[in-house]
DNA sequence: CGAGTACTTGAACAGTGTCAAGCTTAGTGG
DNA sequence: CCACTAAGCTTGACACTGTTCAAGTACTCG
């Protein structure tokens, strides 16, 4: 437990010079959103490889940057299909959700990521998209993204290993779904936003749950009883410590190993 | 069970044709493949809805034919990656297999479907790909796909088309393996393969089952003996007839009720 | 401060998984 | 062509994980 809290105490140091930077960046950004100074662009975000002169024209697409607040809907399924958007700052879920009322979260997006591909084969959303807190994107037009993936191989390169990247994750995922018990998917789900933490420059032993017992459950395919309880469960083994959405990873090694144990290739815990 | 028999005749009719036109096509397509004289365009296929001038520059980049014959490997994951590769004649499937020895089957693959797209964002395959049945791919280079969609706005557009079904698809897998039964997820994945049988020409209520029932579990999130179970079931409930792998559909609006009752979107299904 | 939502926990139950045995089929080689 | 073998399949009995239903608690937001 003093182990715990001594490293909490790091991790807000940590996540306090991280705050500070992505203020500094934002500030420098307005009134408009500019790929070339993004510091998404180490991030698998679009930019990522582009030269100066190449981000321009990126930036020359994109929209207005919008803020989407906690809770409203960036698209929704059936939606004509127009732009991809591109997560500048906060939490975003996406679902499918059925006639019979049941909603089924197929993912949970940060920073970064790049929303709406699903839609490209229909010319229409076939997910919803969700902020789970206040949240800012980049609207950009597909059909514009396209032409200049054409002018720009790097764009084009980048643009298409982000969309296989989606495939090889949802594959991940499917394997988790069709092969894990209660506590290996959870496990794998803690250690998997740990990562996703780490990499954006958060604290990846320390963060709050953006979503709901109810939404994990639904993303891994457990009822929100069994999240519940399974997060109790590794309480009490002191692998973790939770408080409502606060979730402090007291012993990432012992979490990884329960996922290692039956499933050793790891791929599960990847972005 | 006569009704069943009918039907069946009306079947091998149906897949004389279909086998005499395919026959036909192969014929004249010797001894180089031609995206543009293929029946795959149809198909969503990378050709589809390209141009007779645009067609042959795509066969002007596709390696010759290649022959795989059940039980080998089109690629192992690690494998470099340099091309996509589209199934002509076959069927295979392609699957994860962790170091414990557990394979996990990601998909089945059907005549007219690009193996392969998980790929790019590695560099490396990353899944492994296996003929169930001799079948024929041809190999596309990849990045002289990359440059050939920078030269063609229809090429680009549908490939980018295919990987987004590709996302779209493995969501609506994850739907069906968070949150179906047994008995539901294995009439989705019938009616699925009928439909995709269907499709292609062939019928839709008689088929072989490439697959052992090993492999149908692994891919639905179930137990082997769970998959003979549930089929045995829908046999004595009169939905299907089932002799070791042929199959036939006796009942498909009941299977569809079995799907939809509970999930009615029925998003399942799809492709 | 109050109402509604989210969360925790318990107990009973159902659906799959596990283990085991026997059967069928396909493929191999004599 | 037949016999043999290994792989695939079916079925039963039982165990166990996770779900369901229910009750109570704690938080959040207006």
């Amino acid at each position: 437990m003093i182990g715990a809290i001594h490293e909490t105490g790091a991790i807000n140091n940590m996540q306090q010079k991280v705050h500070k930077l992505f203020a500094n960046i934002v500030d420098a950004r307005y009134p408009k959103p500019a790929c070339s100074a993004c510091d998404l662009r180490d991030l698998w975000c679009l930019p990522m490889g582009l030269k100066g002169q190449q981000s321009k024209q990126l930036d020359g697409i994109i929209n207005r940057r919008k803020r989407v607040k906690r809770g409203e809907y960036l698209y929704r399924a059936g939606d004509p299909f127009r732009s991809l958007y591109a997560l500048r700052t906060g939490f975003f879920k996406t679902f499918l959700s059925s006639e019979s009322g049941q909603d089924l979260v197929t993912g949970f997006h940060m920073t970064g990521e790049l929303l709406g591909l699903d839609a490209i084969c229909n010319d229409s959303h076939c997910c919803n998209a969700i902020a789970l807190e206040d949240s800012e994107i980049c609207e950009i037009p597909y059909s514009e993204l396209e032409c200049l993936c054409r002018e720009i191989p790097a764009l084009q390169h980048q643009f298409h290993k982000i969309m296989s990247r989606e495939i090889a994750r949802d594959h991940n995922l499917m394997a988790l779904l069709s092969c894990m018990h209660a506590d290996e998917r959870l496990a794998a789900f803690l250690i998997n936003l740990s990562q996703r933490f780490q990499v954006r420059g958060y604290s990846p032993v320390q963060f709050h749950l953006r979503m709901t017992r109810g939404e994990i459950g639904s993303y891994l395919g457990l009822k929100l009883e069994t999240v519940s309880r399974t997060l109790s469960k590794f309480q009490d083994e002191g692998l973790i410590s939770v408080q409502h959405k606060l979730l402090i990873l007291n012993d990432l090694p012992r979490l990884k190993q329960i996922v290692e144990r039956n499933h050793s290739s790891g791929a599960l815990c990847k972005s």
